[in-house]
DNA sequence: TCAAGATTGATGCAGCTGCATTTAGTGCGG
DNA sequence: CCGCACTAAATGCAGCTGCATCAATCTTGA
C-alpha cells in the first residue's frame, strides 16, 4: 500500500473539498430562495460595476474570474438577455467589444451582496473569530499559490467567489 | 454599504472557493492526463471496494458519498456500462438492488490511487506540514458541521473527495 | 386486509460545462 | 501589399447536473 500522502494532508484535501462543497451549496441555496440567480451573475455584475467606465472587455472579464473563454461569452449572453449588461462596439479593435453594466445590473448587483454577504456571515462569519477567519486564510493561500487581490476586494463593496 | 461579515471572513470565503477549485481542478487534470476517469468514479468504486461483501445499496452510495439520488443512479449506470460493477438483484427488497464492485472495479480503483494520492501530495502535501494541515483541517471542520469519518477513512487505502 | 403514505430507483427535460472548431479581425515580416 | 501566425469571441456537440415526476414495492394502521 503506498503511502505517499500524509495521513494529515489527506484528511486536509477531503475536508477542503468537502467542507467547501457544503458551505458554497448552502449559500447558493440561500440566494436561490431569496430569488436570486446564481452566484457566477454576482461575480460578472460585480467586476463590471467596478470599472470606471461600467465597461469592460470579456477578456478582462475571464481573467478576473479565472473562467474558461466559452464559458465568459455565454455568461453574458444570459446577462444581457435578462437586460443586466450591454454589449458595445469596440471601435478600437473590431473583434472584440465592450461588456457595460446596466443600471437593471447595477441595482441586482447591490441587492444581491445583501443577502450573499449575510450567508457569508451565517455560513462563515458566525462559526470562526476573525483571528481563526485570518489563520484560515493564510492556510489556504499556502495551497492556492496566492488569492492576490483578494484582501482588497474584500475590504470593498462585494466579494466575488470562485 | 452594510458590512455584516467580517472582512476576515469575507476573505475567508473567497479563498476557500478560488483555492478548492484550484486545486481540485488541479488533481482532476492530473488524473485525467494519466487517462483515469472522474473522481467521482473512484470515490464511488471506494466505498463499493470497502463493503465487506463488495456489495452496496445504492441508498448507501448516496449517503456516503453525498450526492443526489439521481446523481448516483446515473454514476451506477456508467460503472456498470464499462464493467466496473454490477447490480445485483436485491432478495429482500424488490424496489432495491445491490452494487457490487468487479475485479476490473477493483483494480482500477487501485491504480487510480496511486495517481491520485501523487496528486494530493503534490498539490496538498508538499505544500503543508502536517501540523499545518491538521490545522487546516480543524478550522475547515468548524464550517462544515464536521466531517465525522474523514480521519478514519483518511487512514485507510484511500480518500473519498467532495 | 387493504388503502394511504413512504421509500427505492429510473428517467425526461432544461440548463450548464468542457472541448473542439469556426469566424472575424489584428499585426508582423517579407 | 500579402501571407501567416495570433488573438477575440461565438457555437455545435456531447456529457453532466438539478428538478420534477414516475413506477414499483414496501410499511403502517384502521
Amino acid at each position: 500500500m503506498k503511502r505517499k500522502p500524509s495521513t494529515e494532508a489527506t484528511a486536509a484535501w477531503i475536508r477542503l473539498m468537502r467542507v467547501q462543497s457544503r458551505v458554497l451549496d448552502a449559500v447558493e441555496q440561500d440566494l436561490k430562495k431569496a430569488g436570486f440567480p446564481p452566484l457566477a451573475w454576482y461575480d460578472a455584475l460585480l467586476e463590471l460595476s467596478r470599472a470606471p467606465s461600467g465597461a469592460v472587455r470579456p477578456v478582462e472579464l475571464e481573467k478576473q474570474m479565472l473562467i474558461p473563454q466559452y464559458s465568459t461569452s455565454r455568461l453574458i449572453d444570459r446577462l444581457v438577455d435578462e437586460g443586466l449588461a450591454a454589449r458595445r462596439e469596440c471601435k478600437i479593435d473590431k473583434r472584440g467589444q465592450f461588456v457595460e453594466i446596466t443600471e437593471a445590473g447595477r441595482e441586482l448587483q447591490k441587492k444581491m451582496w445583501s443577502a450573499y454577504s449575510a450567508a457569508i456571515e451565517k455560513h462563515v462569519g458566525s462559526k470562526l473569530s476573525d483571528v481563526d477567519a485570518s489563520r484560515l486564510c493564510g492556510l489556504l493561500d499556502r495551497l492556492g499559490c496566492s488569492c492576490d487581490e483578494a484582501q482588497a476586494l474584500a475590504a470593498r463593496d462585494g466579494a466575488p467567489a470562485r
